[in-house]
DNA sequence: ATATATCATTCTCTATATCAGAATATATTG
DNA sequence: CAATATATTCTGATATAGAGAATGATATAT
């Protein structure tokens, strides 16, 4: 069992004949039945069933198409990452303010210098805004906050994230929700992913809605918090890339504080750009 | 880019140098190392770096280890599901309504017990529908009510069945064909064969043309005859699955009666899941 | 310091596998 | 009935992969 025989395999299977698929393979049709024999017998069952000079899969063939056509699309994949040319073209990326702001400058400073042919298109938004983008097509891949649960997209962990709560310089030690009751929240929009962890925290340990203020920039945020506005969660990654901010920080529980930043794409339909992408951050 | 190259990448990288991979994978070093040289040549990128008689993975080649590892697994389960004695899959069966009714609830239990990977899909019909659906590869098999004429099906027996007359409780004793001289049938709709022996009995003593209601579940059937419309011909082992129906049950001749249901697969294709259902019957 | 062992590689020969092409057998179609 | 289409078998040419020996370069032990 090897490549060449699968493909050789699945296109009998496609293309419903042995000499439509000897055109297609651009072999002679012998070949082809010397070939589809050859895995019969390496395999020890009838992948076809002969019925009078025509082919018919049998349900054991049925269940090697399903194999074979896996096997194939992730050689094909393997093949792209490896010795695939360059990508070229446009990637339409998706990321969260904070992802932006920590991570991206140098994995879009890299993949620039790597794939000077793919013109970037970076759009920031909300966890939620990001997911629906890449679900209707009107991005190719984005680092969201959270693994999404849709069926119809995959993803691979990429950034270990710590949040930690942050507050004026002054502010008593915050070891539990309870010891920011009366404080405002500094948030982003609806549909943030990380606004939801702090939520499930202060309603888990019993505090009720508090006053929340929206920004829309880490930078506004930050400047709030600095300036004793109220209090809010960020990634720790984000707040390093802000030297000469003065707050606060006040760990929250790990169960809360640990999150994974994920990259996520259509099922199936990852693309050269998004493959190279992948490529890069696992290097 | 084959499996076998994988596989001996893959080797190499574990065992860390050419000389191990060769004696783990009883191969001569020289053939190890053009295996790789290849790979290298035919994706176009370097997978180790040369140290001093040394070898070092790359990145690329790092790259190609992870899909290297998911190929080989995902070949391996291949190879386990196909050739693999568990039969796995779709297994399509036909069977009659009474056959489903009075048979195949012990069977189908029992063979989902001992075969979980498959996946079952039942169609009830009558005997010449099965027998098309069968020759057109729309059933894997059926449990018919005749032996197929057809030369190009074959079959096993299966159960005997024993057919009889049943009428309204106090229809007087039914001990030849013209005792029912007068009376509806109900019947299955054409196509079921243990009507066409109905009317072959009544043929061959004389009785010419009754009056016919067609319906479509036994349930339907029993009920009717029940309430006098009329009489029927069903399988004992049917009308056993009916504990509480007040029909009264008469004999016909042996020629007639004594039948035995058979399972018929196309002529030389039968498959896994048919030939694990056969030996599953046959014990 | 020298000898030995280890390691990857190169080269050549042989066995094997695979392909193309011609011939064959069977079924479907005009 | 001829013509076309289909899968298969057989044979010879070709390419490929592996074995084995030789090479060169490095590390380790005496």
């Amino acid at each position: 069992m090897n490549f060449v025989d699968l493909q050789v395999f699945k296109c009998v299977v496609d293309e419903g004949g042995i000499i439509k698929a000897a055109r297609k393979l651009h072999r002679v049709p012998s070949s082809v039945t010397t070939r589809i024999k050859q895995l019969e017998i390496s395999l020890g069952v009838t992948l076809f069933h002969r019925d009078r000079q025509r082919l018919h899969l049998s349900p054991t063939g049925e269940l090697l198409l399903a194999y074979a056509e896996r096997l194939i699309q992730l050689s094909d994949e393997a093949r792209a990452v490896i010795s695939g040319g360059m990508p070229r073209g446009v990637l339409k990326l998706g990321a969260l303010e904070s992802t932006t702001a920590s991570r991206l400058p140098r994995i879009l400073a890299d993949f620039h210098r790597r794939y000077p042919e793919v013109r970037l298109e970076l759009t920031t938004g909300t966890n939620d805004a990001l997911v629906n983008k890449v679900v209707d097509r009107r991005l190719d891949a984005a680092f969201t906050a959270e693994v999404p649960a849709a069926r119809a997209l995959e993803h691979v962990a990429v950034f270990p994230e710590r949040l930690i709560v942050i507050s004026h310089p002054e502010h008593p030690p915050i070891r539990r929700a309870r010891d920011i009751e009366g404080a405002s929240l500094i948030v982003f929009p609806e549909g943030c992913a990380y606004r939801r962890v702090l939520q499930r925290w202060l309603g888990r340990e019993g505090l009720g809605a508090l006053r929340v203020l929206e920004l829309n920039s880490y930078h506004a945020i930050v400047a709030c918090v600095a300036s004793g506005t109220g209090i809010a969660l960020v990634p720790e990654s984000v707040l390093d890339t802000m030297p000469d901010t003065h707050v606060l920080r006040h760990a929250i529980p790990k169960a809360q504080a640990n999150i994974t930043t994920p990259l996520v794409w259509r099922r199936g339909e990852i693309v050269p750009t998004v493959l190279a992408l992948r490529a890069l951050i696992a290097s």
